[in-house]
DNA sequence: CTGGGTTACTTATGCGCTTAAGCATGCTAG
DNA sequence: CTAGCATGCTTAAGCGCATAAGTAACCCAG
């Protein structure tokens, strides 16, 4: 009972079968330029089930000096509806070609996380953020691809954009055309954000001035009601019409502080959030907010790996990926 | 340019320095039990970094035998709040140790899942829910280590319990307190849930049964206004006075609902959560829930796996681990 | 000046697998 | 009757690394 355990391997399966090794790695993998009796190979089958073998991943990577791995490095937070939506497609697309997409979480940055792409030898990785130079040459060099999705708008061979600044021109865009002057921009509480955060407070910088509407009003709100009520207030008094929040929890987190003071939106404050989150639809009012289409990023991040595992070319790109505002009640 | 890639390798390292495979080995992973000499040890690392050297993970793993992976599989929808805690948790007290954490999303239940945690060959797999017998068996036959998080209330030696009836006693406990008799249950629009929902319903139609309080009525609740005030009017009905609801998620609609169709809550009808997710603090009124206490269930976890990576003991449970009402305004 | 202990390495093997190359058969075309 | 060729295997090498075991040089106690 208390045998050490050990692990099942093709050479095991040979010796109860009463064959080579390679025969056994020929009949597992199928290999169709090799030719196998029916009997062997159902021998082979039999005594594999029976025995409970399973090919050591490790030592195929190492044989066949590919991985069928991918990692996707993601910061250490939830994950919404939206992002959810982007891995499964780029999940379901992945497999459809063999390979795993693997997750790693990044809490807080450090040299052990870079230890983890290492430690696992992927095919490739996949990065919410740019990497910076030296791991990214590190990993190129251990003949890792290396793709990431930026927070910019610039989009590479290697890279997909997932388009940032867009997010805050649609917010403003739309709060000008509705007729609102002076706006805020409610900035999440939330250290680990400040990377994603910004840019989107610099697209509607951006947007403010191209539209001559002058500068936002920042406010950091948390996600309590007290505290957004009390930054609701100030903006009040600054005269603010309306906020572009950094997301719809944010956003809600606003509407929260409106209620919190007696106050209603889009009336006395509109109110337009991002990612299309579905909790969004059900907050009253229901909030107006930016979609980024995540599947489609999804699905372009795909391609990006598909192509160079299959050893084809990489589908040109059609542009970047559109990017749709969600007209609700909090900003209509 | 357009060379080959190919990973540099220890051997490289040991032919630019003029030395044995074997001693870059003792120098990159500073083998205690091996002398060297402070200058060889500097001309090695110095043309490990200029060379780019990084060590292959499989080929590491096969030497020893023995990976420093976990693997998470977990279910292929958005990680909220709750979850996002007890996997840094998890990760966290892993990373102390040296184990890195990566999870795998299980977008549809299928054979090439399965494959997955054969091809990465980790120390251990955390499960979601029970695996079936056979995987089980063939991951231990491996030599994989198997935990489990239980949607039930038993606890094993592998297994950290999630306690999903304790959720449903905990809300209709309360809300029999104040007075409610006639219960409704807001089930999810969601097919992939069900395994996860069962279990909830079933705890509160126990707690009711218990209470004498007669068959809660259950009904679907998706993430849209308009059917979800279908259900209320249904639940009102019905003379249902208080809805226990299988997460805050599908509370919120619940809400939404009951906005819909002019009612208040918890006045017209009161709405229990579960979860605990943020967004519960901000909705009008703010949601009633439970707390799964899921830093601890992260913390278990991680016990279960460190104990076999160390050769240590597992420290024994403490019991199960506390589930708590958290009482807001949507049932006060 | 000698034997035992350091120091600083090298040699060699194996982890579990893939895959090119080899090698007996038996069968068929010529 | 035999060259030629499938068929159905086996042999052997090697992927990149860890590590036990060996070894040569040197130092110092006796």
């Amino acid at each position: 009972m208390p045998m050490k355990k050990r692990r099942v391997t093709s050479a095991d399966i040979a010796r109860a079968v009463g064959v080579s090794q390679a025969t056994v790695s020929y009949v597992i993998n199928d290999v169709p330029t090799q030719s196998i009796s029916p009997t062997t190979r159902a021998r082979i089958l039999e005594a594999a089930t029976s025995l409970g073998y399973t090919p050591y991943g490790p030592a195929k990577t190492l044989a066949t000096g590919r991985s069928n791995l991918v990692l996707m490095v993601l910061p250490g937070w939830p994950i919404g509806y939206a992002f959810s939506a982007a891995l499964d497609e780029v999940e379901t697309r992945l497999a459809a070609v063999g390979i795993s997409l693997l997750m790693y979480r990044i809490i807080r940055p450090s040299q052990r996380n870079a230890e983890s792409w290492k430690a696992i030898g992927p095919f490739a990785v996949i990065g919410l953020d740019a990497f910076d130079e030296a791991e990214a040459r590190a990993m190129r060099d251990a003949g890792i691809e290396v793709v990431t999705v930026q927070l910019d708008d610039t989009e590479g061979e290697t890279s997909v954009s997932r388009p940032q600044l867009i997010v805050g021109r649609l917010q403003v865009g739309h709060l000008a055309r509705t007729g609102h002057e002076r706006l805020g921009y409610a900035f999440p509480d939330d250290d680990r954000l400040i990377e994603y955060s910004t840019p989107r407070l610099e697209g509607v910088r951006l947007a403010c001035a191209e539209l001559g509407l002058g500068e936002p009003v920042v406010q950091v709100v948390p996600q309590y009601p007290e505290p957004a009520a009390e930054a609701v207030r100030e903006w009040k008094r600054l005269g603010v019409t309306a906020i572009c929040a950094y997301n719809d929890e944010v956003a809600l987190a606003v509407l929260a502080g409106i209620h919190a003071l007696g106050l209603e939106a889009p009336a006395d404050l509109a109110v337009v959030g991002a990612d299309n989150d579905p909790t969004g639809r059900l907050s009253c009012p229901s909030l107006t907010t930016v979609d980024l289409h995540h599947r489609d990023i999804g699905r372009r991040l795909a391609e990006l790996l598909i192509g160079p595992y299959l050893g084809q070319p990489v589908p040109k790109s059609e542009g970047p990926i559109p990017t749709e505002l969600v007209i609700r009640q909090s900003a209509p």
